[in-house]
RNA sequence: GGCCCGUUAGUCUAGCGGUUAGGACGUCGGCCUCUCACGCCGAAAACAUGGGUUCAAGUCCCGUACGGGUCACCA
């Protein structure tokens, strides 16, 4: 077989989606693995709802990713244009030839009439198709038509699907349907046969609410007497509630995922294996999904969206990381939320002790804040923690750090640890209030890490409030 | 509703006629411990359902139920 061409073929009507990248992500892994030719198209012939900052977002979406395609926008290749708006001559010739050869007819009904007749359908209860009102009426171009492709009234198209196996569709549920406008802009299914025909694309993967239309496609390749691709159905992603994947169900955009503190690779990991198995492997790198990625071991039932998984995933990328790796990444979003941070020692330390706590960078800038800011305490904590009873512990902490040499770990384990032996309690009844007045709250990194992180001056600055605040 | 596709724990999945039905997320318990987290140990939790075929069925066939997709001069 020829070395696979595959495309990933969007329309530019809103940002890249979850699913859109899924899709992308296994033509693109398929290429990659097979050293086959990935190609991006854009699909843009619904003009009401294509728009330049879509396409932009896409290739965003893409780049973010890690999904460079072969030919496409921006990149040119050797059948352009890439925009299927760019290529309206291309489709009128192929419909003229159709015409031509009497495989499809200009249709001259109005819309109004067509709504007429749809309308009587649905009140008699029966499934509209076209009637072939027009289907032998010469040619007139002078006036206004559309033109519809003639189906086969009788059989069935049958195709194996490389992920759902074969499909039947019998031609008795499908219709003569427009492949051309009135203005000579192309329908998704006609627009997609001859650009994938001359783009030379042998195997078309893409998700699942395709699956319909592949024998429509499959009838214009025979009709255009061009070898037919192979096919392969993706699949959908639901949400919680078993229903497609929509913004109801939160964030649906890949940037959106970016801008929450997720590293790409993550997103990659987490949407490969979201109808994708190999052996128990969780976690994968691009390279090695490269080696091992295989259209058939694609699975071929709808998977359920579950960010909670995908959190995990981000996680297990970020903790093999160096603090100064996570500090370079992370800085923007410290920086986004309006915290003072600076790619500095300060940055790697609250990094490091973040690297096991948090699963996204956003978590890190929501977990961690109190670095870089002083925040309410909480107050039950301080009901509980900042008494007059720890009064005496605070006091002691407090002079003990302003009187430390360095704040090295040593000497404020010592600290803490002979403040605990001289009031006989254990190291819980010292580190709980101090943690409080640090930090707000109860749970944190260890102390000695926060007030190495916060510095001498915050330390006892924040120490002097907490005991002010016990009067 | 017609047509198409699907159905292993709450979720993602392994399985490819004979398994104590495996792994992961999440959940719960324990250990560790200055709290939280990480880590480690452990637990609960699944073959939608009814018929076949077969010595043997999660695996093959049919029905039912449920879920999804699709029925445009959208893609």
């Amino acid at each position: 077989m020829d070395k696979p061409r595959v495309r990933f073929a969007p329309s530019p009507t809103g940002y890249l989606h979850i699913g859109g990248a899924r899709t992308a992500l296994f033509n693109w892994l398929w290429a990659r693995r097979t050293g086959g030719t990935f190609i991006l198209r854009i699909e843009d012939t619904d003009r009401e709802r294509s728009t330049q900052q879509a396409v932009g977002a896409i290739l965003e979406g893409l780049r973010w990713l890690g999904l460079d395609w072969d030919e496409g926008p921006e990149v040119g290749g050797p059948h352009p244009p890439y925009f299927q708006t760019q290529r309206l001559d291309l489709y009128k010739a192929h419909a003229e030839r159709l015409v031509r050869e009497g495989k499809a007819y200009a249709c001259y009904c109005t819309r109004e009439e067509l709504e007429v007749q749809r309308k009587a359908a649905e009140a008699a209860k029966v499934q509209f198709r076209y009637p072939g009102t027009c289907r032998g009426k010469p040619y007139d171009p002078t006036r206004p038509h559309v033109i519809r492709f003639r189906v086969p009234e009788h059989g069935a198209t049958t195709f194996v699907d490389l992920v759902k196996g074969a499909i039947a569709t019998p031609h008795d549920t499908l219709q003569d349907e427009v492949i051309l406008r009135y203005d000579g802009v192309p329908l998704y299914n006609f627009g997609a046969v001859v650009d994938d025909v001359t783009m030379q694309v042998n195997l078309v993967g893409r998700g699942d609410d395709h699956v319909n239309n592949t024998a429509r496609q499959i009838l214009m390749y025979q009709a255009l007497d061009y070898p037919v691709p192979t096919f392969a159905h993706f699949p959908m992603i639901l949400g919680a509630d078993k229903a497609r994947l929509s913004k109801r169900h939160g964030a649906t955009s890949v940037t959106a995922y970016r801008d929450m503190g997720y590293l790409p690779q993550a997103v990659v990991n987490y949407l490969v294996r979201l109808g994708w198995s190999h052996g128990d492997q969780e976690i994968f790198t691009l390279e090695e999904l490269v080696k091992v990625f295989d259209l058939k071991d694609v699975g071929q039932t709808a998977g359920v969206f579950n960010p909670e998984k995908m959190a995990w995933v981000n996680h297990e990328w970020l903790k093999p990381m160096s603090a100064e790796e996570l500090a370079r990444r992370a800085l923007p979003y410290f920086q986004a939320a309006g915290l003072g941070a600076a790619d500095d020692q300060k940055l790697r330390h609250v990094c490091a002790v973040a690297r096991e706590r948090a699963a996204t960078f956003g978590d890190y800038v929501r977990q961690f804040r109190y670095f870089y800011e002083r925040v309410e305490l909480d107050p039950k904590a301080r009901a509980k923690f900042l008494t007059a009873d720890t009064r005496p512990v605070l006091s002691q902490i407090r002079d003990g750090v302003a009187a430390l040499a360095t704040l090295d770990t040593a000497p404020l384990e010592a600290l803490f640890q002979g403040t605990a032996e001289r009031r006989g309690v254990g190291l819980g009844k010292v580190a709980q209030p101090v943690r409080v007045a640090l930090t707000g709250g109860t749970a944190s990194p260890g102390m000695y890490d926060v007030i190495q992180i916060l510095g001498r001056e915050e330390t006892l600055a924040r120490l002097d409030a907490a005991i002010a605040s016990i009067g």
